[in-house]
DNA sequence: AATGAATGAGGGTTCATTCAT
DNA sequence: CATGAATGAACCCTCATTCAT
């Protein structure tokens, strides 16, 4: 006998994840009532139990698929070959900023999650947290590392340091985008060009120093 | 006269703002339970609404407390007239992860209180956020701009950037400390010793830049 | 197609609404507790807000429902065509007493939702209020007046004085009809008989005052 | 040695029974805190306890003491020499609202403690109703059933009847009164000559109903 | 005697989770 | 499998009453 509806429905569980994501984005884990989710995801309350077990689980796994999601679509090429870091940094603002425009959603969450990390509920906490170290080692490192080589270091100075300091921010910017976003969801990307100027203003301190050349 | 019995006993309400402020710090405002709060501070639930009247305004208080508690604290004439850039930095964070370490509920909870401001009940929020522009007016800015004025800045760096990204580096540390704190609470001040070696790294590269010299 | 599961269960709610007549007749609003009334139904506390959505308007339905319950029972025909203003009044009392008798709680609603609407939570007030005014108007004025229209009055007697004067008598004998089957719920109709012939003695007098001499 | 100071300081105790008359006859029962009856009387909460060991009791003693008041404070002479009923009637309401003017709590209270008496904690209640029983027989029939003595009346016509159709009159305008001074403190003793003008048109209705054929 | 700070039982309400259909 | 009505534990807050001073 053939199954003709597998026991779970892959169109509805991805609505439901859809729906926690939104949810979860924007009212925090606390604050989203499953009921909510439910309604958004036109799907009874009970499927989401039957799919996902609780609340918290529903979390892991909608942040877990959200993370995902944001890695496969992420195109880390586009900026790997640029001629100079401050290109790089700007193609990579833009790009990143025209992703936060196309996926509000994910990034929102992506955020959030990592941001209320520490006010989940002493046992979501840990297995959140879990998602994280599991993540972080593939990802943004590897974007940024190849062009630091490619770069005259001055001695003493480790591409490490500067690759840090870069994510620094980055993680800046998308904190300051998100907010930007939240307040204005129609929001176009040249609204972000004083933003990325400023980061440029700040790529060219971290290059040159601010320290006048005859200072030292 | 004596009042033997002062309507407001000092202790108590002292008590009760401690272990608010503890609860508050680690476990957020929605998921800190009265109950729990008058059994740590050897009080009856009662009495909390006696002094505060509400969850909300024992928080709005809490956080206020804590503040001032801080500001009252913070000696900011330790790091003032440091030699160079990088023995201010090392003096400010030094001192700042020293009294991390012996109020670690007290900064826990200002930065708890800032985090989760977003995620407050919607009648709170305001409240909040009106606490902060209150506060912050007074206080980082002050310690850092005099300083930056004695250096030469290198043409075309504002000391308004410069003080960005220094402020930047703050919060970063604070951040990592509070972890830190959280995930061992006998840490010792040593234990910071590679963070602050990491944040001065980062201070030698804004000062003189990563490129070599002869890079340009 | 059926729906086996109605999504509100018309039995459930109406045990609640007949609890909650019962619980807010002899205990008024304020000293009713929603447990109470959900232990009598047999059913959960949360059914109740479900369906009601809060105490208040649990009691405002119930107000409602047992008005209408009332106006949808009662005949008014019953007494319509009398010969005598004596026998209408007297079949009038009967027959409200029967109903009194037969629906003890819905009249205890009706009085004390009446009496007690000085004393509701403020907010709850102008909207018991407004109920008042919605059923006033249809009701009792229409009974009395037709059959006063019949009798000839002494000069200077205006027929609203009249009715007037029997209204209060009605509201005089459900006042005492309702004290009466509250002390002995078992009370039988025979029982009024003393009280219905007192305001029979009261009608007397109001007849021959009224009354043109020459109407006897 | 003598007590300076007796057990109970007559003083306060006349301070708080007058405040709690004021609170019962505006709020009922249970709307009043006894906090506010301390307030209002300038005393501390406790000693209301120490003098009237609970709420409840309070409550007793306060209808009591103001049945009473009312009671000594009414010269019934007023209008016991009136030529007719209707001047009698005129004089005794006129008489019963200028006491209701000068004293509103008094009478206030009086007619709450009445119309709630139903609505008592279930402890509360018999309590409350033996002051009725103990009260009633005393004054009210007093006097009007003096001057009915003097009145020819038809034949079958019980001065009782009368007596109480009277008193039917009298605590319907008691009601409209309270309710017109609730809603105007300040209203003057001429605003009720409407309402007076109207019970007139009643007793007239009255009147010509059990008088003699031959009396008028 | 007088105080008023302290108590705590009890109420209305929310919402994740269950389970009969 | 899917539903959503039903559940009930848990929370914040009130206020009569107590009791140490």
């Amino acid at each position: 006998m053939v199954k003709s509806r597998p026991a779970v429905d892959p169109e509805k569980k991805a609505r439901i994840l859809d729906c926690a994501m939104h949810q979860f984005a924007h009212h925090g884990y606390r604050d989203t009532k499953t009921d909510a989710i439910a309604v958004d995801a036109n799907v009874s309350k009970g499927l989401i139990f039957n799919y996902f077990g609780s609340k918290a689980n529903l979390y892991l796994e909608t942040v877990k698929t959200t993370y995902d999601k944001i890695i496969n679509i992420a195109d880390l090429s586009v900026w790997q070959d640029s001629p100079d870091l401050k290109t790089m940094v700007q193609r990579a603002l833009r790009y990143k900023i025209s992703l936060q425009l196309q996926y509000p959603d994910e990034f929102a969450l992506s955020m959030q999650a990592y941001a209320e990390a520490g006010y989940l509920p002493e046992s979501l906490r840990p297995k959140v947290q879990a998602i994280w170290t599991t993540m972080s080692a593939a990802e943004v490192p590897d974007m940024v590392s190849p062009i630091l080589k490619r770069l005259p270091l001055r001695e003493g100075v480790s591409a490490d340091t500067v690759a840090k300091l870069l994510l620094v921010m980055t993680n800046l910017i998308g904190e300051q985008s998100k907010e930007m976003i939240r307040q204005n969801a129609d929001i176009k990307i040249e609204a972000f060009d004083p933003v990325i100027a400023q980061v440029l203003d700040y790529i060219d301190i971290l290059e040159h120093g601010f320290l006048a050349p005859n200072a030292d």
